[in-house]
DNA sequence: TCAATGCGTATGTCCGGACAATCGAACCAG
DNA sequence: CTGGTTCGATTGTCCGGACATACGCATTGA
């Protein structure tokens, strides 16, 4: 009895293009995630030896085995030695990843909308200036900003940022999301820290997001990085619970 | 005028133990990461060209690209063509993982200790149903306790777990967390979908943690995948706020 | 003075091969 | 029937080399 493992080059259609910029891995890796997507690739199937792989498409073993293994990295597939590699069962689609709640809330489909309360240039506070690494008192850009979501606030989003940076533009801070303002101009974000916790409204807070004092609210504060460690953002936001939680998938790191 | 790059050979003592089971490429990136936390290798500071650094190890580039893309997956290091390998500045440390609340209590100082509080088996209600992929109605295991820390309530934890999994003792469940009776049972844990958001606490959440009625709550819930794409665990969590907060760092995927 | 060009250097990609470690199943012995 | 052994299959690790590509800097030219 042969045992029911999926031919790839038949039953999809893989194939590289030499002749592409595209790195070979990537190709390879981006049609074996586009067919366990499509499903052309079932959970728990196995995907046949990497040798045998190797030789259909025309490719070196190394070349296989960096596809195959950015996809291990993502969560799609699982290997084990002596047996193969087979897709992994459902659900890990989206693992967690910096985000910008402009792009989440767009992404989701609702249509996100912003309003800028305050856009200026102020002294640094304690905080900000602990969480940028900057000298309390120097100039720091200060924005704050109301997100709202089919027309009902989601989160009050305050954040500060070093100046030099780039330049904050109000009517660009309403039409889009700061982390994609920020790679525009140039940033390369690199890694956040981040501490999501609950509290009551104060009253000023309340109000802005329209819920009664007292109500609890979810909230966030995240310093963000470069690559070259430079802080880059600081922002202390509040969600309105019964709006916005915060989802996502994780993988174990082995 | 020659650059300031560390010479690794001589500043750190690198090398490797070719009679050891221990991969080499994993040698070498345990040291380097050994380095880098103790500041033998400052952020900024460049870490000298592959091609020699494998010279001087008797390394193949092979072995030491993979031991440095460890790194860099983790965070700690940044590779720039036509630059060359440099150490990031500072911070990324513990990237968010699929973590215990016991194990991070633990690796906090805090001493955590465990009550439980229910520990039977019911018939599956909707919910915990669709979160394992179990038929409702069927049984299912049903695991409450609270979850202290320097003998103040920090957490209610209701989980769901399937049968014939592993037998849950009440015992085991207080002297240590979930997820280590799990890994200790022969599951792999793989994924996990999280969600966090907040919410007022009822009569009875807040009795249990000590809160008054109204009082604002960190909630979670989460489902656990092993590595065959089973649903292994179910759990709504309830945090008191004020002890508790989800702190993690995240990098940016790329 | 300033911009365009060229060059060195480092990482990015890819190849082909070799041996080791591990898993699962078939096989054999008690 | 049961338990241990052997063996094939598959991934894990490692090597040595080759060429491509992008960045930074110095040089050159306008």
């Amino acid at each position: 009895m042969s045992k029911p493992v999926v031919d790839p080059t038949v039953s999809l259609d893989l194939g590289v293009d030499r002749s592409s910029p595209v790195p070979l891995y990537f190709q390879l890796s981006q049609q074996l995630e586009a067919a366990i997507e499509r499903g052309a690739l079932t959970p728990g199937s196995l995907l046949g030896n990497e040798i045998e792989l190797a030789g259909r498409l025309g490719l070196s073993r190394p070349t296989v085995r960096q596809a195959i293994q950015s996809l291990v990295d993502k969560g799609l597939l699982v290997r084990r030695r002596g047996v193969g590699t087979q897709v992994v069962h459902s659900k890990v689609r989206r693992p967690l990843e910096l985000s910008s709640l402009y792009d989440d809330l767009e992404a989701a489909g609702q249509r996100p909308a912003t309003t800028v309360l305050v856009n200026t240039l102020v002294p640094a506070g304690a905080e900000a200036a602990a969480a940028l690494g900057v000298a309390e008192g120097s100039d720091v850009h200060r924005v704050e900003r109301l997100r709202f979501a089919h027309g009902e606030p989601i989160a009050y989003l305050c954040n500060f940022l070093p100046t030099g940076l780039l330049d904050l533009d109000t009517a660009q801070l309403e039409a889009t999301g700061l982390y994609r303002l920020m790679r525009a101009a140039g940033v390369t974000l690199h890694s956040a820290r981040q501490s999501i916790g609950a509290r009551a409204a104060t009253a000023a807070e309340a109000e802005r997001l329209g819920e009664p004092e007292g109500a609890p609210l979810l909230t966030m504060e995240r310093t963000t990085f470069d690559d070259t460690g430079r802080a880059v953002e600081f922002g202390a936001h509040t969600y309105r619970p019964a709006r916005y939680s915060f989802d996502f998938q994780l993988l174990v790191r082995s």
